[in-house]
DNA sequence: GCATCCATTATGTATATACATATTGCCAGC
DNA sequence: GCTGGCAATATGTATATACATAATGGATGC
């Protein structure tokens, strides 16, 4: 615990209680408790317990409401931020029809040699898929995804032929980091036809990574064809 | 004012000191009033100045620090969300050298019938310019900007030819907001001449929006080769 | 001139206290 | 059973106070 002997009082109760609600104990939607039983828990003042409850309701983890208490906020579907992108609501907004194709799905040991592969695993097996997103019945977006089945071990049962892997784990896992890298690629024979584009055409390819409280979950990606599509993100300065 | 009349005392003081920082009578680097002297200035407590400080703090809009003061902050060179990528510092992080080649800078009216164009100059000129970010004296990056002179009029003094656009305005202007749209292109030949490019090589384009507390400040598109350049973002589940 | 030490200063944290305010849930009255 | 109103409750805001801590800048000593 880095936080655990440094850090001020309330930081350390922010983070006691920012654990519990990451760590899956306190789910979305719990009643925390009210300040005057932190503040007998914690052996503090008031003021104290409100700071730490109150740095979280500004952060956005938590929602109070005076006289109700105070409870764990419900994950938003879509991040204000570089979104990850949901490209069945994308598709459904431009008012076209979304389905998704699944092409393969396949449980896997991580490839011999790659450490990022190793690493996602985390000692466990991987679900490795291959599909389409199409809009109106053409091809979209072409996905390629490796799923964690330490981390999301409910993935092995899921219909990925129903509900496309990326809007399964938004419902069914909470991330807490992500990482987006984003270039530029020239179809090569295969991507232009499964894309409907000419060989050589520019192509957007979007890989990601994410994590929940430092253990991976997934690796996506994301290959758009590069003149049609356009990656949206609003975002202020922020912080370090 | 919709903050001034009903908001809290400490949440008046903030949004006051805020619109002082981001009006740009405060610019980055200035020290404010002691939490002593603010203190007076709204006929308080230290713990509501201190409490309203701490607030902007937390947001990175100030930097605190202790016996010395509190200062405007300046604005950060990389955002963690999905950066304003500081073209300059990813190119001397990786051990090259980096130069800025102006190729023209105008100053001209809006275009007619750009209904975007004369929303960014809101009734002002805009400063119209081309260049070149080159890594060991290769070009990298196109750079097409237009600055509005009514949000930055300094502009107009500044000698692009020693500064890159990007990083004069970075250090000259604060922004509350921005939008990215990232796509892909096939170079076509005086790009692909410029970037030293094959004709048809995949590029990655990003055309970025900024804004001042509502106020239009830049356009910029940024065109880099798109198999050797990656945009990575790191980012959170964030706000609504 | 230079390095070292120390008082001063400004922020950081914590407490006890007080009153304000929004809401819930209960209770009275019909 | 339904409704209106009231009391209890949990958070929201503000104050006065106290001591901790980091760091500056000047004074001191050589």
């Amino acid at each position: 615990m880095s936080l655990t002997d440094t850090a001020s009082l309330h930081q350390r109760i922010r983070a006691d209680i920012e654990a519990r609600i990451l760590g899956g104990d306190w789910p979305p939607g719990h009643r925390l408790p009210v300040e005057a039983e932190l503040m007998t828990q914690y052996g503090c003042s008031r003021m104290t317990v409100n700071k730490a409850v109150s740095a979280l309701a500004d952060a956005g983890l938590i929602v109070r409401r005076r006289r109700a208490g105070s409870f764990v906020a419900r994950p938003r579907i879509h991040s204000a931020v570089l979104d990850i992108p949901d490209i069945q609501s994308e598709i459904t907004a431009r008012g076209e029809a979304y389905a998704f194709r699944l092409l393969s799905v396949r449980r896997r040991a991580p490839a011999r040699g790659d450490a990022d592969e190793a690493e996602l695993a985390g000692g466990g097996a991987l679900l490795a898929l291959r599909g389409a997103h199409l809009a109106s019945g053409r091809p979209f977006a072409l996905e390629e995804r490796l799923i964690s089945l330490r981390a999301a071990p409910a993935a092995a049962e899921a219909d990925f032929a129903l509900v496309s892997p990326g809007a399964w784990l938004l419902e069914h896992v909470a991330w807490t980091e992500a990482e987006n890298r984003i270039s530029a690629i020239n179809a090569d024979g295969p991507v232009a036809e499964a894309l409907a584009l000419d060989p050589g055409a520019a192509c957007l390819v979007v890989r990601r990574r994410t994590w929940r409280a430092g253990e991976r979950i997934t690796n996506v990606r994301l290959v758009f064809p590069g003149e049609a599509y356009e990656l949206v993100a609003r975002f202020g300065p922020g912080q370090a």
